[in-house]
DNA sequence: GTCACAAATTAACTTGGGTTAAGAATTTAT
DNA sequence: ATAAATTCTTAACCCAAGTTAATTTGTGAC
């Protein structure tokens, strides 16, 4: 008799497909239901947040080979509270969730790699969240400016301000006085 | 032959502590390391991240039931970013984090007990870090009255402002002006 | 009850960020 | 190459929140 751990190999790669987008679609849509879990091969996405004012705050951004997905939607079955839109050429590979979630539940190794991906994204989650807590919107600047120069240099200061948290105006007066510390030294 | 899967219950049963804490008390201590996993039984726990001015924030609070831990120390080795206190007497449960691992590594049900402990962590940090990033303070306060009235009113408003990210001064500006509005309805 | 201490409010002033609008600098399209 | 569209910066003005300090309220402790 067949265990129950046993996972048919080529139903789950039947239902990983490969998916092309454009810079400036969108891979989620807030509002809307997402039950796929993506992993980028290439180019850089955006998880932003559209408030009903319309202004958008910028949730994170994802790098070739981070799995990502709305976990409002694949976890607690509501639609995704952002959207995911490409800033670059992206080709990924999507798998539904469900499927995800059987691998998980029949192969220990998968749970115990689900398992990983969660504990990091708590971890991530946690960072971010202190910055917002603790840190000050010039500390926040300077923090992603270190941690994530490969990113930074790729966005505009409109995309960066949203990612902080404050408006393009906010930022550019940021950076005056930034440039004019540095001439204090 | 026993399987790896088996696993030792009366050491594990032995590995956990029953510990009780006064008012006031650190149950963990930030810049220190802190390996355990705690589980309190009754009472009221805040998690603050004290600044290097003095200035405290709170990241959260923990009630009965709530697995709670330092993820940095227990996941990456390092000294734990915030501390533990308790604001009320508390008895909890103590399990070093290694032997919760060990179980999750050879346990499927533990590490899918882990996997959705994870996944429960991911979505609440994901919820503050929108809070922080979407909404002013004053609607973040409304959303902490709505959501967890019963912590709020076991609160002082130092405390309440320290969960915010602003100061007490500011929180009672916007609790006049909330009083204010209510004369205008 | 009153004394002492902490919590909460208020005022006065400063600072950082939002908003709007205008202009300068860049990019992109054709 | 030029025009059109964005992006970025700056200014002016407003408001929310920080800071400091004084006052009031509230709470035990004795």
């Amino acid at each position: 008799m067949l265990s129950d751990a046993s996972v048919d190999a080529s139903a789950v790669a039947a239902s990983i497909r490969r998916q092309k987008f454009a810079t400036g679609d969108a891979i989620i849509e807030q509002g809307e239901m997402n039950r796929n879990i993506f992993l980028p091969a290439n180019g850089l996405i955006k998880l932003v947040y559209r408030r009903p004012s319309g202004v958008e705050y910028t949730k994170g951004f994802i790098e070739p080979g981070e799995v990502f997905a709305s976990l409002t939607s694949t976890l607690t079955d509501r639609p995704s509270r952002f959207s995911a839109i490409c800033l670059t050429h992206v080709d990924l590979e999507v798998m539904p969730a469900r499927v995800f979630g059987e691998l998980s539940k029949n192969d220990p190794a998968m749970l115990a790699f689900s398992d990983q991906m969660f504990r990091n994204l708590a971890l991530r989650n946690e960072e971010r969240e202190y910055d917002f807590l603790c840190l000050s919107a010039e500390e926040r600047y300077e923090k992603f400016l270190t941690r994530s120069p490969r990113i930074a240099e790729q966005l505009t200061q409109i995309e960066i301000a949203a990612y902080l948290g404050i408006t393009a105006v906010a930022l550019s007066r940021i950076r005056r006085r930034r440039a004019y510390a540095e001439t204090q030294n």
